[in-house]
DNA sequence: AAATCAAAAGTAAGCGTTTACGTACTTTTT
DNA sequence: AAAAAGTACGTAAACGCTTACTTTTGATTT
């Protein structure tokens, strides 16, 4: 447990020398190098991380942030999920990861942020929908990396790491449409969250093609599942023949409602989720979802942060995270109602 | 957005006064020190970290480490609702959080630990049963400030945050009792969790003190939903009419396999979980639970650690946080069964 | 009025790196 | 064989703070 500076004196070289082999930057000979590296382990070497930034102005560090309002997180594993993988990426890479809330002060002011203004994060990770595009943009603009996760701004050059939403939509919609339903129901959160969209866009594709009628969309404030819950308790007086869920946990209040109201699953009605969250596939009965690869997402996130850190990457990059199919016994073929019972 | 040092020459002041008036201390007149602060304000004016990390070798960063297996965190939502509460806390405080897994090679040799040896935390946050107790002993040893969370050592004097296990385990067990059940089973984790263990003795005790035979305890090696709905699935047959769970998911899983067995809750048995997370009241019978203030155990982790790390605190803290009984509906009186239908 | 003391402000060393530049030495080119 | 070009390493400035120590200033005591 030595610093370079120690290291350097006790080998009686210049600390010059030490930054150059142990940052493997040219300039030391090959024999020396190989004396400095072997010692710096034996001896159990760092390089202080404050002094690096000082001289440097690299802090090594990325920074996670949330919105203030902790409900999605409180609601969905899904976030969560994402950060693992994350976590896991950025310390390979050597670097750190520090998680924030963006404070209410800093939404309209983004310099003020002190991650900001103290320039303690080489880059900002932006995850979910809540985050005003105001406060993404100043802080694109004033010049932080900035990488967004399940979001993406049209307008905006910002990198985005998002699920398939669309096609995976549109599979499990076409799996539904392939049990025969016709007359179907889109249960949704908030129009303008990008991936609440997308999957909504994805779903509605899936009946186009097909030619059939598109689905009712019933829209909420939210996605949790609370409100999946309340939502088809109002979805079902139409009597639709299946739910396609915008994500699991609105699913599973779904299937909580319809249990309550003495509908079968998937005897009688047929529900889908989005997401594959770890209890999905544990729930009364196993739901039929698209699983997002959530590390993978986080992964991704912390790469292509990195590229853009280090400007080795082309204008904006977008990434589109494959989804699978995942069916399960929330669906099934549909049956006219009379047959029932 | 300008450092202190440039604040100081636009002033005309020396770097120190400038240094001594931002952080507080003495040595400034009045007049200056207002006259300092308000220009600060007007500019701007923040302090680099690095160079203030490298002059006092205090990083002004708490870490938040769990171990690098991802159960806990998959399953239990519990931790993450602690994680914001703490990170509210640290951000009050001016302070940073980073967040951790605890790399494999670390286990053995803490010291190895890059935030360790980099000092690049001023203390750490251990959360969960799963962290080796070697591991912390030796953290300990080395002079690294560390608070526990859901974690406790008896013959370690390591801080500690829990919640009130044992008093919350013993109101819900007495609830129970209340209702007239006698027959009762506790659905358990892993004996050697401490906070399993000290659920499980509440439990015990208010039968005890009831002078009710014990209730039988059913182990199983984690404390997931799918464990929950298998244990009940054993424990069923011996036709207790209580389950007591030590956490909410094994409460949900045990009533997920009640409902596939064709036993009615509240009407044939009673069923408790510990911990009330979120879907807890609003799952298909609202389950009757433990509320534990998941935000306060972080809040109080985090105010224990700085005073820890200023060494204002005597020997060895330990924080039992308050719980509070939540009946809802998965819980009723007992009515013989032969009454039932 | 001189001596003493306290408070306010400045000076400078030190924290541990990185990196532009300089120097010594070796190799290549002509 | 001299000049040019590389290579390996060292020197020292810079990064922006904190803090022990010194100097200056002004008030208090005698």
């Amino acid at each position: 447990m030595i610093t370079a500076k120690a290291l350097a004196s006790e080998l009686g070289v210049s600390i010059a020398t030490i930054s150059r082999a142990l940052n493997g930057k040219p300039g030391v000979s090959p024999e020396l190098r190989e004396k400095i590296l072997n010692e710096a382990a034996e001896r159990n070497t760092y390089i202080s991380p404050a002094a690096r930034m000082l001289a440097t102005s690299r802090s090594q560090n990325i920074c996670f942030a949330v919105h203030h309002l902790p409900g999605p997180f409180n609601t969905d594993p899904f976030y969560f999920q994402v950060l693992l993988g994350l976590e896991e990426e950025i310390r390979k890479a050597g670097l750190n990861l520090t998680l924030e809330t963006i404070p209410e002060e800093a939404i309209a002011n983004p310099e003020n942020w002190r991650i900001v203004r103290e320039k303690r994060a080489d880059g900002i990770i932006l995850i979910g929908p809540f985050i005003p595009a105001s406060f993404i943009l100043k802080l694109h603009s004033i010049g932080v990396p900035v990488v967004l996760i399940d979001n993406f701004l049209e307008r905006v050059p910002v990198d985005a790491v998002v699920a398939d939403d669309r096609r995976g939509a549109r599979e499990v919609a076409e799996h539904i449409i392939s049990l025969g339903h016709s007359k179907v129901a889109i249960l949704s959160g908030p129009e303008d969250w990008y991936s609440n969209a997308e999957r909504v866009s994805g779903f509605k594709d899936a009946f186009k093609k097909a030619g059939i009628a598109e689905p009712i969309v019933y829209n909420a404030d939210d996605t949790t599942f609370a409100t999946g819950k309340a939502l088809f308790e109002i979805a079902s007086k139409k009597k639709a023949t299946a739910y396609l869920a915008v994500n699991d946990a609105m699913a599973m209040g779904a299937m909580d409602a319809a249990n309550g109201l003495g509908i079968y699953i998937p005897k009688d009605v047929s529900i889908t989720g989005f997401d594959d969250i770890d209890s999905a596939a544990n729930w009364t009965v196993p739901l039929t979802t698209v699983q997002v690869q959530k590390k993978f997402i986080g992964q991704a996130a912390g790469r292509l942060l990195w590229a853009r850190i280090d400007d080795k990457i082309a204008p904006r990059q977008r990434v589109d995270v494959g989804t699978k199919l995942m069916i399960r016994s929330s669906t099934g073929p549909i049956k006219a109602l009379k047959e029932k019972k």
